[in-house]
DNA sequence: CTGAAAGCGCTAACAA
DNA sequence: TTGTTAGCGCTTTCAG
């Protein structure tokens, strides 16, 4: 068995040079070494099947070379491929990449923030659930946060423009006819985060001189059961068929659950009611009907996500920078089209 | 700014003991020290807000307490929700885990083989895409197997009893009236993993006396694309309303994509054709119709995987397991039962 | 119960 | 170009 116990010492003495020559062969840097060296270096390396503990080298170096990518939901394709994304741009430049799944709970994520501490990493991709900036730059890592926050805040960010975003649903809704709009999203994070999609809600209301009912304002998980449960207290209005004809969703997963119960429950979305979700992510063209939904850009984020940590890690000192990309409108077969009137 | 300048020995100076008392103190491991310097130390922690360096700690103890679960496809809620039992089953025990993604890709498989090498890990849990059972082994790392291979290799393992799984898909569609059954799956893997569904598939029509026809075994990417691929090989069949009446898919993901493929093109699943499917994912009750799917049980897997490997950690030398868990039929709308005849 | 001393395996000045 | 000498921050005998 290829025990483990062989270091640049033994290699040292097998090629007969020193420790440091060893390392400068093995520490890519080029440092100054003879072709003679190199040679037996690699020879006696091979021949004794050494490996480097890449521990030890981080312990003196400080670098590890490995990225944390935080996400709360590993499952839903939208963090997944801006996961992918970031990780295809931080390999290129030699780093490498693991995901740390918090399913939304607190103690997870700060499990991970506890190994993010510790050094163990040379950056921190992350959506943070507490939200805590202050606690993530207590960490000593550098970190890129994902999604947008209504404090302009003292750390990196990359996101979508979510109130635009938000808007753009409810305009081609209202274009479509619809004057009684209900909205359906968590409330989870406060008034940091998601309820930016009711602040755009009462914004548009209000250019488009809309009454607010808070009747069709919804506060549910944004998840398959969350789905479930919206349907349940929307088809519990009164007279609903009167009094509300369109539903915008704070998410994909949210707007699938709820075509599909919907549509279980024998109200044909597209028809009886107006669905818009938000995100596009893979499945939302394979709803029947297939959702109509705002894009967010995920390859982007992600990829802008890895460079602002790249040149962050580069550069501690650098200007803050926050990048939010617009989203975009995807029409799909989830909205009913009245007669202009 | 809290410089993380702060290691045992500061601690040591403020707490006026010695290094060895600190470190007695911050390892559990409930060494003797006295209550006087507990409290000291603890206090001087508390004062100079000292973090320990694992990585440090590592390097001498050899335990990172970290573990690598390798999967190859994130977005598949298959893989992600085994990867979720698993870190359940592993935090429960102290350690924290971390996914790596490799997108049915060697080389990012081959680099986080690169990691394990370098002893950041404790332990792995992988679905492994070149499946080279001795590179793994070289690893010098604990590891346990997810998905089953046909030849009893020397590592431990858990997984799907798949043939039989696949047997008992067929046999449902048997018994609703089909009687030419296409097959449709991935040959990646060679003759060591996915084929045992065209193995079963075989030995299936032999023991009911079905002739097997080549033209109704389909090989595709187990993806969406793959699904449309499929829909348009299998709708170039010859009179295929004559040749065929159903259709085995080797994972849902497969599955979904052809129904909504099938549908999108006028023929509809679960009437003019039908169809099952492998893994039941979430999204596999949420198609037009739903899918008749076999379940495969992600959460035993993930915790049996994280138990195998638990205890592997413990003790090295023990005998080698393997665990195969039986699938489960789920019926829902997507097969056609014809009259008996 | 506590401290001194010797490393874990590697890198980084500094001389030679 | 190379070797020597100190550590990185922690744990762990071994004495006391």
């Amino acid at each position: 068995m290829t025990k483990s116990k062989i270091s640049i010492h033994e290699v040292a003495e097998a090629a007969g040079v020193s420790k440091s020559t060893v390392s400068r062969v093995i520490s890519d840097k080029g440092g100054s070494v003879s072709r003679r060296s190199v040679l037996a270096v690699n020879n006696a390396i091979e021949q004794l099947g050494y490996k480097k503990n890449v521990m030890a080298a981080s312990l003196r170096t400080q670098k590890t070379y490995m990225i944390l990518v935080m996400i709360p939901d590993v499952a839903n394709p939208f963090w997944s491929e801006i996961a992918r994304a970031a990780q295809d741009r931080l390999e290129m430049e030699g780093y490498s990449v693991v995901i740390g799944s918090t399913d939304w709970h607190d103690a997870r994520e700060t499990r991970y923030f506890e190994l993010a501490r510790s050094s163990r990493f040379d950056g921190l991709i992350l959506n943070s659930v507490t939200d805590d900036i202050g606690l993530i730059k207590g960490l000593g890592v550098p970190a890129v946060l994902i999604g947008e926050r209504v404090a302009g805040q003292d750390i990196d960010t990359v996101g979508t423009d979510t109130m635009a975003a938000t808007k753009l649903a409810l305009q081609y809704l209202y274009e479509a006819g619809s004057r009684h709009i209900a909205i359906a999203t968590s409330d989870y994070g406060g008034e940091r985060y998601l309820s930016l999609r009711r602040r755009a809600y009462r914004e548009f209301l209000e250019t488009k001189g809309l009454a607010f009912d808070p009747g069709l304002s919804f506060s549910v998980r944004l998840s398959k059961e969350g789905g479930k449960d919206l349907v349940r207290q929307f088809l519990a209005i009164p007279d609903w068929r009167q009094r509300v004809d369109s539903l915008f969703c704070g998410n994909d997963i949210l707007a699938i659950a709820a075509i599909n119960e919907f549509r279980r429950l024998g109200v044909m979305p597209g028809k009886d009611i107006s669905i818009v979700g938000m995100d596009d992510i893979p499945d939302a063209s394979n709803t029947y009907p297939p959702l109509t939904t705002v894009r967010k850009p995920r390859q982007l984020i992600g990829t802008a996500a890895a460079e602002i940590l790249l040149s962050r890690i580069k550069d501690p000192e650098k200007p803050l920078e926050k990048r939010l990309f617009p989203g975009q409108l995807v029409v799909r077969e989830s909205v009913v089209h009245k007669g202009n009137k």
